[in-house]
RNA sequence: GCACCCGUAGCUCAGCGGAUUAGAGCACUGGUCUUCGGAACCAGGUGUCGUAGGUUCGAAUCCUACCGGGUGCACCA
């Protein structure tokens, strides 16, 4: 609907100023109509002419060639031309979701969530992961071939920390490696289970290496063996200690219900990366202080190692091989998109502008997301454990509260995935956000336990009575107020598709069911002599609800 | 020091060039209702939109400076 508007008024404007303008369509306050356009605004400075007169003859021209389109149109304020479609044609883009289908066909690739091996999964991930993998869905249901990959440190020293300290952990003896797999571990004087132990020792190995010498030492040479893998103990302890993380990694990932199609490795991506900066130093890089560099500086930004003094190619150059490896598996990708914490956000740029100077059009088609930080209102989460930051303590802390909350275990699960996800969703990215357990389970207010309460409640009224027909005619005021606002969901999904936010999303569901609140307090719909008008709406109405809560990666309940 | 992001009601946030009164939720107070799931609805009110300039017919929204907070700036990822 929005389209075919904003054809109509940009062709208006060609025929009667004869100007090419991309007019701008808005919603409204209701009040005003359900469409506003200030392209008459905009005009006026160009033909230098009174922007209501401007506003007018668009209007004259609108009228007659969008016909029976619309109910009304007229100008007001300083010149804003507000039009009223017609109740058919609102109807119509109400009951049937066409989603915005505008990226049909393209490949695109999304790359998030990234833990390391050895590593916590901390908070940033859990957002990251949140967050790309919504990103993921809408340009899925925007109609692309969409490949979720993860890039993952397996090699370097934060590795050698985890390995020295489970060595120690277990005095070196393979065979009390098979100690660590069971189901909790008593470490000091701690009980562990699977989640949390191996950030326990990366944060034991980590402490080690700042405040032991010896230890340290020892831990540069277990790095070196991981590379060279001369030393079995080290094998073994790697081998063991990454396939747990990746264990571990898929167990929270399908618990989030995401689905990668490919993983790639930093011990694959160096040699790539490697040999793209060789090949171009002298030319995109150069050698400073025994290092290899890209300036920056001539783009405004600064200078960062690629290769380091010791011939190793740094996280700018594997992230070059990275590019390079996804392009060799993805040839026909039009967009790559990479979602990380703020952070990253300089050196991105700098990455990028190295690789533009190498291969324009793939600096070109990559994209780079960042989120900003989180931080929590409470203190319940367990400090006890060198897991402070780790994801698993919100995440068992969030189910605690829905538990608690919801007393039937049949949609615990989900109501849960719910509350953490749309909490993570809800604010405008970019932004640092604080997550408060409490607010995210609560029904009221803005959450996902209450977006998911609205849709089961239409359901069970829709259970009770199906609607009987498919017309819906004569709009009463309070329906045409919800169907209205029903309309808007594509264009809503299209902003938060072509802006990466998916905030905009969960304002509008929220929005909605604050809207049919209203409505169904004022408005009897079963026994009502508009009873299948009004089934019809609250039809479409749950209808997306659902489709919402989909596109956010959130299960629709029936019941709850 | 330089760069990037953020600064909106007591709290958490939306609004990011428009519409006489800047919006939600939470919290607080009162009310509706013999509820189609009341986990609802209605009413009550607080903001120098960090500060000061500028651009514009019009600025919370764009630009500049400053203040405050966060992050990043050569061999970590």
């Amino acid at each position: 609907m929005q389209d075919k508007l904003i054809q109509a008024v940009s062709r208006a404007c060609k025929d009667v100023f004869d100007v090419d303008v991309e007019p701008v369509m808005s919603r409204p306050d209701e009040q005003f109509g359900d469409y506003a356009c200030n392209v008459a605004l905009q005009l006026a400075k160009d033909l230098n002419k009174n922007p209501r007169e401007i506003a007018e003859s668009l209007a004259e021209k609108l009228k007659s060639s969008l016909g029976a389109d619309i109910s009304d149109i007229s100008v007001a304020g300083p010149g804003f031309i507000n039009i009223t479609i017609s109740d058919e044609l609102l109807v119509e883009s109400a009951l049937t979701i066409e989603p915005y289908q505008h990226h049909k066909g393209e490949q695109v690739l999304v790359e998030f969530g990234d833990p390391n091996p050895l590593k916590v999964f901390h908070l940033g991930h859990l957002y990251t992961t949140i967050v790309g993998d919504t990103i993921a869905r809408l340009f899925q249901k925007a109609g692309a071939d969409v490949s979720r990959l993860s890039y993952h440190g397996d090699v370097g020293m934060h590795v050698a920390k985890a390995i020295w300290a489970i060595g120690e952990h277990i005095d070196w003896d393979l065979n009390r490696l098979k100690e660590l797999d069971s189901e909790s571990i008593q470490i000091k004087d701690e009980m562990l289970n699977l989640r949390t132990v191996i950030g326990f020792l990366y944060a034991q190995g980590a402490d080690a290496f700042e405040s032991d010498s010896e230890a340290a030492d020892e831990i540069r040479a277990v790095n070196k063996s991981v590379y060279l893998r001369d030393r079995e103990e080290v094998n073994k302890i790697y081998d063991w200690g990454v396939n747990k993380s990746f264990e571990y990694f898929d167990l929270i990932f399908e618990e989030l219900g995401v689905q990668y199609q490919k993983r790639y490795l930093e011990s694959e991506t160096a040699p790539v990366g490697a040999k793209i900066v060789e090949e171009n130093t002298g030319t995109v890089f150069e050698k400073s202080d025994g290092a290899i560099v890209y300036k920056g500086e001539k783009d405004g930004l600064h200078t960062r190692v690629f290769i380091n003094s010791e011939g190793l190619p740094t996280y700018d150059a594997k992230d070059l091989g990275l590019a390079t490896l996804k392009e060799a598996d993805y040839p026909s990708a039009v967009k790559s998109i990479i979602i990380t914490a703020t952070e990253q956000t300089e050196y991105f740029k700098v990455m990028l502008a190295a690789l533009n100077q190498i291969k324009p059009e793939l600096a070109e088609k990559t994209e780079h997301i960042a989120h900003g930080f989180l931080s929590l209102t409470t203190g319940k989460m367990s400090s006890r454990t060198g897991n402070v930051f780790g994801a698993q303590s919100l995440m068992d802390a969030t189910r605690a509260e829905v538990n608690k909350a919801f007393p039937d275990s049949n949609v615990q699960h989900d109501v849960y995935i719910a509350a953490l996800k749309y909490t993570f969703l809800k604010s405008r990215i970019g932004g640092d956000i604080v997550f408060d357990i409490q607010d995210s389970v609560s029904i009221d207010g803005n959450s996902g336990p209450y977006i998911q309460y609205a849709y089961a409640r239409a359901k069970s009224i829709l259970r009770k009575k199906e609607p009987a027909s498919t017309q819906l005619n004569n709009l009463e005021e309070g329906e045409r107020t919800l169907v209205r606002k029903l309309s808007e969901y594509e264009e809503v999904l299209e902003k938060a598709t072509e802006e990466r936010l998916p905030h905009f999303i969960c304002t509008y569901l929220y929005e909605l069911a604050q809207e049919f609140n209203r409505f169904y307090e004022k408005n009897r719909v079963i026994d009502n002599e508009r009873e299948s008008e009004r089934l019809l709406i609250v039809k479409a109405y749950s209808d997306v609800l659902k489709d919402g809560l989909e596109t956010l990666g959130i299960p629709a309940l029936e019941k709850m």
